[in-house]
RNA sequence: GAUUCCGUAGCUCAGCAGGUAGAGCAUUACACUUUUAAUGUAAGGGUCCUGGGUUCGAAUCCCAGCGGGAUCACCA
């Protein structure tokens, strides 16, 4: 088994074998000590020279420059990027000139590894640099890094842009692609603002199973495993709803989970198999209570984003201010079809759906079909933060009925631009009532729709010891994410997006 | 899943009326002790995604496959 190696790596393998001979670790075990990252040198040395006359600070060199006698170089740690400046007879003051002549300038590359000591100073064209006194080889680069290149008025030249290579080696696109880093960074501090927020409202973050024998509190289709000591079939969860719900059964006022969730659906820029939703119940509370809990967690979020309540996405400049407009689904779909729909029988939505040109299924129930009215006419047109209220009943099975309009159920769904991000409702907790959804959902399934939920026996259970009247809502992580940092695509915030195996030729 | 575009050096890309491949950066060598997309001179580097077909001859034309992007369908 031979690896194929093109001229670059072989190079780089003689230059690692010529290290070893000069009795050079190029992986070295001990402890590097840093007392310095750039950011802090970048930041402070202009105002606290003092402090930056003896520096040690590790990172990857992401360029040379070479002027014979002396170098310059630019390293990056987590931080940031910063310029060194090697001289020959600094760092080989002896005769011996062999860690200039071969160790730094024909042995060490970019994309290696290197710690270096050194004092602070700031070059003639004015750029802060350290000035660079040891320096010593941490991890040798086997492969060539991919340059990319940054004139003066910011423009980058030979940037790696193929989503292909960014997504399957997200680890060099981190590298080379600082505002990857940036949107990751990002997507941290969206969740620890939510987490804060739900922490200081008294709230439990909790972990309930991924693995579920009856996977529920969705409609979609999962992924099916197998246990083999149970030797039962198992699901990954589609949704922890109705384990969240049972732990308010359990007597907690307030919990919340990140969850991953996973879906055997289809995958594209707003689709991955595995996804992050936040879902959170509060006891004794309500779906306006959950709106007004909701509208202020998001400012808060942007505003700890970004220090104001504005973002910018795509084209758009959407405000994230408390309080969002509410509006009731029949008014949104009267509003943007002209048709009143609130008291037409399924019959009568068919004939509504043939008129505006909507595709519908046979096996759609009523519910479904004002869903698709609204996905196709609707949604679209709600740019800036707004609750879509007051669903109807069929198409929201662990919700509760309305307490004043008969058919709808108490559940709103916050759109922005023109997306759903959040899904939240008073829950049902009439053990009677969920029993007669559960087995409504049973019926579609019968008709053919193999989304529609299982009857979890052991969930009515809990609900039959009796669970407090609760507010719940799901936020998508990914889509906020996505939204909050300007990105079109979901594997622009994830990490390691799903993608189809490489398939590698074995020699 | 459907439609459409794309796959050439480590990276970004050119090459296509069919004649066994080019540029910039990167790499190698030399010069240069404050440069910054450093510069100058020279050199090396490619299963042109894979497999078939047409042809005297294919990176280029045709077919199939693999991978990716975009749009659509389903969904969060």
């Amino acid at each position: 088994m031979s690896q194929h190696l093109s001229e670059q790596e072989l190079l780089r393998r003689q230059k690692l074998a010529e290290l070893q001979q000069l009795g050079i670790n190029p992986y070295p075990a001990d402890e590097f000590k840093i007392n310095v990252n750039a950011l802090d040198i970048k930041e402070n040395y202009e105002r606290d020279k003092l402090n930056y006359k003896d520096v040690s600070i590790a990172g990857r060199v992401m360029s040379i420059r070479d002027m014979g006698k002396a170098c310059f170089a630019v390293i990056q740690d987590s931080t940031a990027r910063i310029q060194i400046y090697i001289r020959k007879d600094d760092i080989c003051p002896t005769d011996d000139k062999t860690l200039y002549d071969v160790v730094w300038k024909k042995l060490t590359d970019i994309g290696d590894i290197i710690g270096i000591e050194g004092y602070v100073f700031t070059t003639k064209t004015g750029e802060i640099s350290i000035h660079t006194t040891s320096f010593k080889i941490l991890s040798k680069a086997l492969k060539p890094l991919p340059i990319v290149k940054t004139d003066e008025s910011g423009n980058s030249f030979d940037e790696v842009s193929d989503p292909e290579f960014r997504y399957r080696q997200r680890y060099v696109d981190l590298i080379i692609n600082p505002q990857v880093r940036d949107t990751f960074k990002k997507r941290t501090q969206i969740v620890n603002s939510i987490r804060n927020t739900l922490n200081n409202a008294g709230l439990l973050e909790v972990e309930t199973p991924i693995l579920q024998s009856i996977p529920g509190g969705a409609t979609a289709r999962p992924f099916i495993t197998h246990h083999n000591a149970l030797n039962i079939p198992l699901y990954l969860r589609i949704a922890n709803e109705l384990y969240l719900k049972r732990l308010i059964v359990g007597g907690f006022d307030g919990v919340y989970e990140f969850a991953k969730d996973f879906r055997n659906e289809g995958m594209d820029r707003t689709h991955n198999p595995e996804f992050t939703v936040l879902e959170f119940y509060v006891a004794y509370k309500d779906y306006n209570w959950m709106m007004k809990f909701s509208e202020e967690l998001l400012e808060k979020v942007v505003l700890d984003l970004y220090g104001k309540t504005t973002v910018t996405v795509g084209d758009k400049e959407i405000d994230f201010a408390a309080p969002f407009k509410r509006v009731t689904m029949y008014d949104a779909i009267k509003e943007h079809t002209g048709v009143d729909i609130s008291n037409l029988d399924e019959e009568g939505l068919r004939k509504v759906c043939k008129d505006l040109n909507i595709h519908v299924e046979a096996s759609m129930g009523k519910g479904k079909l004002i869903d698709e009215i609204f996905g196709a006419k609707c949604e679209g047109n709600y740019i800036q933060p707004t609750f879509i209220t007051d669903y109807p009943v069929e198409m929201s099975p662990l919700t509760k009925k309305h307490r004043t309009n008969a058919g709808l159920v108490e559940r709103f769904e916050l759109m922005v631009n023109g997306k759903e991000i959040a899904n939240a409702y008073s829950e049902l907790n009439d053990p009677i009532d969920q029993r007669e959804r559960f087995e409504e959902q049973l019926k579609l399934q019968e008709r053919g729709d193999d989304e529609a939920m299982f009857i979890d026996h052991d969930f009515l259970r809990a609900l039959e010891y009796g669970m407090p009247p609760t507010a719940g809502i799901g936020i998508g992580i990914d889509r906020l994410t996505m939204m909050l940092t300007n990105n079109a695509a979901i594997q622009e915030v994830l990490f390691f997006p799903q993608m189809r195996p490489e398939h590698k030729a074995e020699d």
